[in-house]
RNA sequence: GCGGACGUGGUGGAACCGGUAGACACACGGGACUUAAAAUCCCGAGGCUUAACCGCCGUGAGGGUUCGAGUCCCUCCGUCCGCACCA
């Protein structure tokens, strides 16, 4: 009989219908059993999916619908990250409003994910720039800052004076815009602020709690909270050297150990002593003039020379008054760190030594590394900043670093400058305050009222939300908010006069940062359904890519922990994501050609032709047929062109075929290539399933044979336990995420399958009873097949189910339960080693005892070969692994 | 510069806790079916040597621990990623 291929872009169609009809992937009640909150971070409208997309939400939902089965009351939600720049350009370029190109996008995409059959509770979709989210996030900010975990202060950002508008650090190149390409200048601002510093230590302590995330992740955000354990130093000013009113300055060390290698200090350019000293010295301001404007591009920093200006201010040494240090004012030194003020010690500084060396400052070693020779030991161009014994430093010579740290730090606490201890203990961070003001429409008001008289005050909560006005203009660059006729006009709710709205609205990290929380019940009056929280939080799973390890990932961390503090969570929950995984990308080899100057014009996969392999290969533009270059294999990218548009690749293979890809050969945390040959044999496995399952069906649906054979054909016992392991293996490697471990096994168990058909094909001529008995274990296995990549190709699998009889949605039924008898053999294969290196092989009875193993192996020509004569010294036995025979 | 990860056939990768390296897939070669092709099915394959068996070599390089190392330790090389004047 001729079997009809799968025709999957139809039958997928149908199954999604179907699976919608029966609202079957809508989460249930909290009452109903454990749960299971599977997410993935939700995507940015940006108007299409890409194959990044497909593989992340891929992963989430092969886990959803596996959970699902194994009886979990499983939450898979899915949203929008709505606001944001692009929409903002979008609406300046096209004339729409970024509203009407955002939800037009959105729509799209919806059509697109819905296409590709995930199972997902749409009843819960939450877009961030729906005033029915904004209002509530507006909430949490008035009851954040009611906590004092919000507040305003004046602070430096990067102005683009062109588009009149703030640049965060990565949209500056090279100290340029990256839209306007105007020079980026550094503005004192008054920015909204959270107060992220106040949790620094919860932050960092509670990454060890969170084992099921990626050590990497966690590394990362430790470094970036950048914990380090010092002390504050007073340091007297000379008399007469020093600006009227200044009398002490003070420095942030982590090396008082090194005090007495000190050389000079340093400041940074905005710090106050140093503005105060440019106020009588017209050089001294013009120097720390052009270390501001130097703050802003990064490749300048990088490369930068250590420059300084003495200020001519000395500072009295903390131990030993008549000893006396210059003050300078130094380019390298950060107003944001510390307290914007240095001791340098040379010798065990880089920087403060290149800094020495080019103004001629003393060099004083104070650190001798282990097994150095103090006699000869001198400091050329590297500064030595390890640990040591003490040397050159009075009364802690001969000590080791670290009790030199604590002989100091007791002698600077007791020791008092102006009433007050010269030094004490101090632990810093170099997380600071996350910054979420932006001037921009596209994004949440910030809900505050500026009045002349009452100050700043916050919309009363009646008058949320504060919607954003639809009327706004895009055709010049800038604010929309700020030069709106109308919007920003208020009346004081507090005295009832004319006041101004502020108009700065928040960056959109704040959006994302409680998502997953409103996810719980995003239909609730409240913010925060505290119920609904408190069953489904944390996310038992969490998706996404490696790019949000510091930002995003951080920021939740912080705004759960803040809004759980202002009384929202009702749970004594810190953490929101129990689980973490970081997706690899999905990569594509790029192909170009050079135009007249050189320069890469880069061609779509579609246009070219490859011919030959391995390093021989040659690629060529098929319409012209003009030479072309192969260049590398990286993220998909639509400057590069080595995208593939997911909806065509579902139009001609189907959704299941791009979900079994993404799946397949990649461990999914490392970049997966997309290529051709992969697509297409995806596409030749799902047609072999189906092919599989008509076939045995027609082999095992016909009525039940009168007589059956004494002993089944080998093939049968063979078949039962291939299925049982398989079921095994890939539910533990669903479990943990190994999806290409269990894409492989899958493979197996259809090779193992498909083997068997053929031979019951062949016994159904030569050996009927044989046929007869491979039925059963035949159509066993081909259920147990069909509800294994059930997870992963969803469509296909209620299919086969369908065409093995069943009327019942596959996606209903429970995870099956492998037989664990099966799971053992009775017989096992012994590796046979002598002298650590194999020989042979040993078949056995599982349950042999290691004597008997011993004498097997003996017996061995093989191995009797390999002795060549010796007498056996000794024989390791492992059960049921591995023989060594040592002689 | 600092921190981290990784390095396995022609390719992507597998190998539980130190126990048969190369599962599975791609690409390749051979065969069956076909007038032919596609599709499908079967078979082969790490390298060297061999007619074949045998044998030798083999997880970036070198050394070490061990009966036994892809896996653990040390040194080096290479690739990738993150952070970067953080005092």
């Amino acid at each position: 009989m001729a079997i009809e291929r799968y025709n999957a872009p139809a039958r997928e169609k149908h199954w999604q219908a179907e699976w919608e009809k029966g609202d079957i992937f809508r989460a249930g009640d909290p009452a109903q059993g454990p749960k299971c909150y599977v997410l993935e971070m939700f995507p940015y409208p940006s108007g299409r999916i890409h194959m990044g997309h497909v593989r992340n939400y891929t992963m989430g939902d092969v886990f959803a619908r596996y959970k699902r089965a194994k009886g979990f009351n499983v939450l898979h939600p899915m949203g929008w990250d709505a606001f944001g720049m692009p929409a903002e350009n979008a609406a300046m370029e096209r004339k729409t409003h970024p509203g009407t190109w955002t939800y037009a996008n959105i729509e799209a995409m919806k059509a697109q994910l819905k296409s590709l059959g995930f199972a997902l509770d749409w009843d819960r979709e939450i877009a961030t720039c729906s005033p029915d989210y904004y209002r509530h996030q507006q909430q949490l900010f008035l009851d954040l800052l009611k906590k004092g975990l919000a507040y305003r202060r004046s602070a430096k950002v990067n102005w683009d004076p062109v588009d009149m508008t703030v640049l965060a650090n990565e949209q500056v190149i090279d100290g340029r815009g990256w839209r306007s390409g105007a020079l980026v200048e550094q503005r004192e601002l008054t920015q909204w602020f959270f107060k992220i510093t106040q949790y620094s230590q919860e932050l960092l302590d509670a990454l060890s709690t969170l084992d099921k995330w990626p050590e990497k992740v966690r590394l990362m955000q430790a470094n970036w909270i950048g914990r380090s354990e010092g002390m504050l130093v007073r340091w007297a000013l000379e008399n007469g050297t020093a600006p009227a009113g200044h009398e002490v300055v003070q420095v942030y060390t982590t090396r008082p150990d090194t005090l007495f290698g000190a050389s000079f200090l340093a400041l940074a350019a905005d710090h106050p002593l140093a503005k105060a000293a440019a106020e009588n010295n017209s050089e001294l301001a013009a120097f720390c003039e052009e270390c501001r404007r130097m703050g802003t591009s990064v490749a300048d920093l990088e490369t930068a020379e250590k420059k300084g200006f003495d200020t001519g201010i000395r500072a009295v040494h903390p131990l030993d008054a008549a000893w006396t240090l210059p003050i300078y004012v130094a380019n390298f030194v950060l107003m944001d760190y510390g307290t914007g003020a240095i001791f340098a010690c040379p010798s065990g500084d880089q920087r403060d030594l290149d800094f020495a060396r080019k103004y001629d400052l003393p060099v004083v070693p104070v650190i001798l590394p282990p097994g150095a020779d103090a006699a000869t030991f001198e400091i050329g161009t590297e500064a030595y900043d390890g640990d040591g014994t003490m040397m050159n430093s009075r009364f802690l010579d001969g000590l080791d670093t670290k009790t030199a740290f604590e002989e100091v730090a007791k002698r600077l606490e007791a020791a008092k400058l102006s009433g007050k201890a010269v030094g004490e203990r101090k632990v810093n961070f170099r997380l600071r305050d996350w910054g979420i003001s932006r001037q921009r429409y596209w994004g949440c008001p910030i809900p505050i009222i500026h009045c002349e008289f009452c100050g700043v005050v916050p919309v009363p909560a009646k008058d949320l939300p504060v919607r954003l006005p639809d009327d706004a203009s895009f055709d010049k660059p800038g604010n929309p908010l700020e030069r709106h006729p109308t919007w920003k006009h208020v009346d004081c709710p507090t005295c009832g006069k004319p006041a101004r709205r502020e108009t700065d609205t928040m960056d959109t990290f704040v959006d994302s940062s409680w998502y997953y929380a409103r996810f719980t019940n995003p239909h609730s009056e409240t913010p925060i359904d505290k119920q609904a929280l408190a069953y489904w939080l944390p996310v038992d799973q969490y998706i996404g890519g490696i790019e949000h390890a510091i930002l995003h990932l951080l920021y939740s961390r912080f705004f759960f922990r803040a809004i759980s503090d202002a009384g929202h969570s009702g749970k004594n929950l810190r953490e929101p994501f129990a689980a973490l995984f970081t997706q690899g990308m999905v990569t594509h080899e790029t192909y170009f050609q050079r135009d007249a100057e050189g320069k890469p014009i880069w061609l779509e996969p579609d246009m070219v032709r490859i011919d030959g392999e391995g390093a021989a290969r040659t690629a060529h533009v098929i319409d012209t047929g003009e030479p072309a270059q192969i260049g590398d294999i990286i993220k998909m990218s639509k400057s590069k062109k080595n995208i593939v548009d997911p909806d065509q690749i579902i139009q001609h293979y189907g959704a299941d075929c791009a979900r079994w890809f993404m799946l397949s050969d990649s461990p999914p945390e490392r970049d997966v290539q997309w290529t051709d040959e992969g697509i297409a044999a995806a596409g030749r496995f799902l047609q072999r399933v189906w092919r599989v399952v008509d076939v045995v069906q027609d082999l095992t649906g016909g009525p039940k044979p009168d007589r059956m054979a004494e002993s089944p054909p080998p093939e049968a016992a063979e078949l039962r336990k291939a299925a049982h392991r398989a079921l095994s293996a890939v539910g533990q490697n669903i479990e943990t995420l190994r999806f290409n471990v269990a894409v492989a096994q899958l493979y197996d168990l259809a090779n193992v399958l498909g083997g068997a058909v053929n031979k019951s094909s062949e016994y159904a001529i030569s050996a009927p009873l044989d046929h007869y008995a491979l039925r059963e274990p035949l159509r066993e296995a081909t259920e147990l097949l069909v509800q294994m990549i059930a997870p992963m190709m969803p469509h296909l699998a209620e299919e086969c189910w369908a065409r093995l009889g069943y009327n019942t949605l596959l996606a209903n039924q429970p995870w099956p339960a492998a037989d664990p008898a099966l799971l053992v053999d009775d017989e096992v294969t012994v590796a046979v080693q002598v002298n650590g290196k194999r020989r042979d092989e040993l078949k056995i009875v599982r349950t042999a005892s290691n004597a008997d193993v011993e004498a097997a192996a003996l017996k061995l020509e093989s191995v009797i070969r390999a002795l060549d004569g010796r007498k056996p010294k000794k024989v390791i036995v492992v059960p049921q692994r591995i023989v060594n025979v040592v002689g």
